[in-house]
DNA sequence: CATCGATGTTGAG
DNA sequence: TCAACCTCGATGG
């Protein structure tokens, strides 16, 4: 589930509580061991974020490709530091350097710091009532009970991050690491935005292939997914179905500097807010419900927000499609 | 309790 | 084009 915006937010995370500490690595689930006795000693060196994959440097030269797919996600707990350069929609962004509860508790959801990835409301739920119960904090477990199908757990003296449900979650040299990250298209957070933009155009122009396929493609821009596609092709106005090749090249333009301008966005606040020229009680209410945060997505049959006309849901390359029929003609 | 669906990608046919 | 992958919260009975 998580697009582009996600997979910086994450990576940011072991920025701040990985790199340069020693951890432990274990594959609870089993379906990673070897990876995992590999990692087992070394020393997150660095990190990087390109599209929808994260690359995680050990010494020496020794990379983890991780991909969340549409169910992955990261669970973060421990004495979490708190990225002071990313924002927590509810607003505990303050509350840091606490074991277990606010942090990890936090029941954002997809804007949750301790759970970043596909949306996991109700884990943080399942410990609340647990809390509720009166669970003494002295009995808190260290390192956390390990709750269904992990993957890959990495544990620092202080932090654990458990990873589940990843499509891709592979070892790789660092030659393979570059090959992997030279197969996807510019990243607006990686690559020189104006470079970015050439490279892009390039991609995209000429091709016969409709332009809302072509924003969904990670070999032509990275990042972008089915919520953010929808959502940048109705602030063009331009309809999904239009060859690539017959989009105006300012057009073309216009589209990568949005996806400059939207992803920061949805990496400072973990959302993807996709909508602008709000006034405040707009905003709060959009940052409040994924309902009110979006031009077209998941708003099929509802009137458009601009003029009324109800949004289309169709099939594209069997991802729902969310278009207003008048706005994108 | 069973079934469905999701912010995704790959590879077989 | 479509099934498979993979996980779990939401939904419905």
């Amino acid at each position: 589930m998580p697009e582009g915006h996600s997979v910086h937010r994450i990576a940011r995370q072991f920025d701040r509580n990985f790199v340069g500490r020693v951890v432990t690595a274990s594959s609870p689930q089993g379906r990673f061991a070897g990876g995992a006795a590999v990692l087992t000693g070394r020393t997150p060196t660095r990190v990087r974020a390109v599209g929808k994959q994260m690359f995680l440097e050990f010494d020496s030269d020794v990379w983890l490709r991780v991909h969340l797919g549409i169910y992955g996600a990261w669970d973060f707990a421990g004495e979490i530091l708190l990225d002071p350069t990313i924002a927590s929609a509810n607003g505990r962004m303050g509350q840091t350097g606490q074991r277990g509860t606010d942090a990890v508790f936090d029941d954002a959801g997809e804007n949750s710091l301790a759970s970043i990835g596909a949306p996991r409301r109700a884990r943080g739920a399942v410990r609340m009532s647990e809390q509720t119960r009166g669970l003494d904090e002295d009995l808190e477990e260290w390192p956390p009970a390990v709750v269904g199908q992990v993957r890959l757990r990495l544990l620092t003296e202080t932090m654990c991050a458990d990873l589940r449900g990843p499509t891709a979650c592979q070892l790789q040299t660092p030659d393979e690491m570059l090959a992997t990250v030279a197969s996807l298209g510019p990243d607006p957070l990686v690559d020189d935005p104006a470079a970015g933009e050439e490279r892009f155009l390039a991609a995209a122009r000429r091709k016969p292939t409709a332009i809302g396929q072509l924003l969904m493609d990670q070999k032509v821009v990275s990042g972008i997914g089915n919520v953010y596609r929808a959502e940048m092709l109705f602030r063009a106005r331009l309809n999904p179905h239009t060859p690539g090749r017959e989009v105006p090249e300012d057009v073309l333009r216009s589209l990568w500097r949005d996806w400059v301008v939207l992803l920061p966005i949805g990496v400072d606040t973990g959302q993807m807010m996709t909508m602008d020229g709000l006034d405040a009680e707009s905003y709060r209410r959009a940052m409040a419900s994924r309902d009110d945060r979006h031009w077209v997505y998941r708003r099929a049959g509802l009137p458009c927000r601009v003029c009324g006309t109800a949004i289309v849901l169709e099939e594209m390359a069997a991802r729902k499609l969310y278009w207003c029929p008048r706005c994108q003609a």
